[in-house]
DNA sequence: GCACCGGTCACCTGTTTGCGGTATGCCCAC
DNA sequence: GTGGGCATACCGCAAACAGGTGACCGGTGC
């Protein structure tokens, strides 16, 4: 027998999956609810197994929904259920942490046997679903334009230490050489960074992935 | 008619890759070779459709090879061909560029097919391969510890402005407070993160996406 | 040989920061 | 209605930093 709770916010739909789940003998609907902004609360009460969650709701949304749970480090299997097949929304919600992702309007068709499946430890997941996870992987891997500002690297080395926070003095004496030589140095990355601060250096550093 | 590199550096798999493809009569070995030091080259000579790449080479390895592949921007599809069926390889894999991964114990059963799917844009790919794939985007999305330092509202928008290389001054301004007050916020920043710069500060923000 | 570049070091000047205090007004909770 | 947290503001000092200039040396390339 698994318990499920669900999270939709049109009635008619919330019914209706109520209905679908009663079809089989070892679902159980724990509960149902048009907004999850108790979802915490209600976990800790019906210890559900699964839970099926819409993303479009009033107040909390699903996606900040699975994460809030998953904070919470409950290994509760997420179904989200949405119209949206999207490459963003499906890369959310399986980074927030959500176990598989169903369209709705493939329900009828695969329920029950997606809530099997996620019990079982396999996601729930047509191919194209799968498809754009991939393609969504591939492209944060990718960034996007990887500058190159023809450091030298020696300069890479001072940049590299002086965003792990590094004052130049700590940094003369780790490299046994002069604080004037670092300060040369640093002078050389800011002209090529085209920055006039450590902290500027260090942003762009980190943020466009040079060390 | 598919054209198809190999790279493997076992000779008699290659081999018997080769005698597989053979089978297929819309498949056509183009070439097949122990190492992809030269990848570049034979891809501009014989204009494949697909790869099939092992991880494992001497020289340029598999992964190095196909993210070699995918900055000189060419589109064809790459299958890796692997033993390896744990996490990291995958990944590595999937985020280097890969089309699909396939593992060398059904290689015999499933090769053909596969190369026909990644030509229709479908990847290739087991579902324990894209559990894997979906357990690794859920680590690396949810990061090790969320520490809360209890920065108040004010002090996260300073930490955030500093985080973009601004200088005291300058927040001062746009924030239309007196640099006096952006200097105070910044020491009780350093504290709360237990920091002793600006360099530190931005560097801990940014590392630990506390902006 | 000579020019050029990268790494090293030095000095000087003016500005910015880090750090210690101190203080006021606001709002909220107890 | 008092105490605490927060944002605001100021002062002063020592340290750190930015910008500029000049110099030496070792290697590379012509």
């Amino acid at each position: 027998m698994i318990g499920i709770l669900v999270y939709e916010d049109n009635d008619s739909l919330r019914e209706s999956l109520a209905n679908l789940l009663m079809l089989s003998k070892d679902l159980l609907l724990l509960g149902s609810f048009p907004r999850a902004d108790d979802i915490s609360a209600h976990i800790a009460r019906y210890n559900p197994e699964v839970i099926l969650m819409d993303i479009e709701m009033p107040g909390l949304n699903g996606i900040e929904a699975v994460r809030q749970v998953r904070t919470l480090d409950k290994k509760v299997n997420i179904i989200i259920l949405t119209v949206f097949d999207d490459n963003k929304h499906v890369l959310d919600a399986i980074c927030a942490g959500a176990s598989g992702y169903l369209l709705k309007k493939h329900l009828s068709d695969h329920l029950p046997e997606a809530i099997r499946q996620v019990m079982d430890g396999e996601p729930p997941m047509s191919r194209g679903i799968a498809r754009m996870i991939i393609a969504g992987m591939q492209q944060t891997a990718t960034g996007p334009t990887p500058n190159d500002y023809k450091l030298s690297a020696r300069e890479k080395e001072i940049l590299s230490h002086l965003s792990k926070g590094e004052g130049l003095k700590a940094m003369a004496s780790e490299l046994n050489i002069s604080l004037d030589t670092v300060r040369t140095h640093i002078k050389n990355i800011y002209e090529k960074l085209q920055v006039h601060t450590q902290t500027e250096a260090v942003s762009k550093a980190i943020n466009e992935k040079l060390v």
